[in-house]
DNA sequence: CCATACCGAGAGCACTGCTCTCGAAAGTTC
DNA sequence: GAACTTTCGAGAGCAGTGCTCTCGGTATGG
């Protein structure tokens, strides 16, 4: 049972994520100000330690936060669609909307490590996988279901190991080779995301993005083996 | 013919980038300090700025020199190897080593653009599309030798006149659905070495990350039907 | 009803990027 | 060789930052 206390203290919490969200769209993550959070909640600087320990725990915060929310957009995005291909599809598409619309967050989460910062493992690395565990999943149903054609190439024996021990824990039938080809639809569709929104394309070379990022899904759907 | 006084000027210049390089590796992107490259000068803070307008200016200078290395390091790599598939092989490894030693420039160059910082066009395009160039003139060059397997997925409308602009501009023979496919194997590479870099795999979820790589290389090399 | 835990204010420290002025040295011109 | 001009480093200073400390007031739980 929350006290009156307590929720006040949740709520002013919770203000000052919001406005370190809108702070982080507005000036980057490198300028983030928590005497500017201050005066947007009417406080002075000190106080906002009360509820922060400090520039980086609100990073943390912000990040947690990017991520689930990037996690829910790409689960309820796969739940729709019937078939594996276009579940990844689906599921790219999430992650491309998400990352166009909260290009700043995106970038916190997965552009350059906040300098000197590290994020601490156990608070980020569950919100973290939700997008590579919901495309393992799509990999491992496809497995289940016939629907992957499984690369002939056999990764080498550590590999091999690593990708045994994920299988295990996740309880999965797909085979390793299958589980690392959804890891390379996975890097490389973020590949392609974080170029688009780092603006790693020119200015003007690519007029039509969407119509690339089509091309890309299509391709690295298809190098997974993915029918 | 360069005066004592340029040749001065552009020495200690030098040093700057030198200083800054070192301080960027220690520290990152954002704690970049002028005042700390002062000192290591044994100047005062406000001398430093004879020779760079600004903290932005500094990190142009870096983001062009981070580009040339990695456009050299790619270019000579992919001179030796004779066919198609391990120069692609042989331009990812480049990538990837140079990035793991130097993953804080290749942050500054790849990953979340500093904040408020635009990179001005003129001084970073340049380098900055020598590897894109060099990938391209690879799939080029297979395609001229009957080597590509190009994707028999025609590219959509926009995109494909976006394509033809590029083949125009730098004058190859490749059709646009081959370039496409050139663009997704970019794309890919810098996914995956990104992921590795900025440690967006778990702590100890692959703890053979080189023949990750090779695995994603190949399938990247495969799917964008390098033979 | 009162002791306690909480919470905001304020001052202050060390640091940052950047601007200004000033004097000295070096180079250029006559 | 003298006079002028450009360059360059030093120093002070401004506005901003993260963060720490202390000091009161106040709402809460026993």
């Amino acid at each position: 049972m929350a006290t009156a206390r307590e929720r006040a203290h949740a709520r002013t919490l919770e203000k000052i994520v919001a406005l370190g969200r809108d702070q982080l769209a507005e000036v980057g993550p490198a300028r983030l100000s928590l005497r500017e959070i201050a005066r947007g909640l009417g406080m002075v600087s000190s106080a906002v330690y009360r509820y922060v320990a400090s520039r980086d725990e609100l990073l943390t915060l912000l990040i947690v936060d990017a991520y689930q929310e990037l996690g829910q957009a790409v689960e309820s995005a796969i739940a729709e669609p019937p078939d594996p291909r276009q579940q990844y599809a689906a599921a790219g598409h999430a992650v491309r909307h998400w990352a166009l619309a909260n290009p700043a967050r995106y970038a916190l989460v997965f552009g350059t490590p906040v300098p000197g910062y590290h994020a601490p493992a156990e608070l980020t690395t569950g919100p973290g996988t939700r997008v590579i565990v919901a495309l393992v999943r799509i990999f491992d149903a496809a497995w289940q279901a016939g629907a992957l054609d499984v690369p002939q190439r056999e990764p080498g024996p550590a590999l091999l190991a690593d990708l045994e021990e994920i299988a295990r824990e996740y309880r999965l039938g797909l085979p390793p080779a299958g589980l690392a080809a959804a890891v390379t639809a996975w890097t490389g569709l973020f590949g392609a995301v974080s170029f688009e929104v780092f603006g790693q394309y020119g200015e003007n070379t690519f007029r039509a993005p969407e119509e690339l990022f089509e091309e890309q899904l299509a391709a690295l759907a298809t190098a997974a083996g993915l029918r």
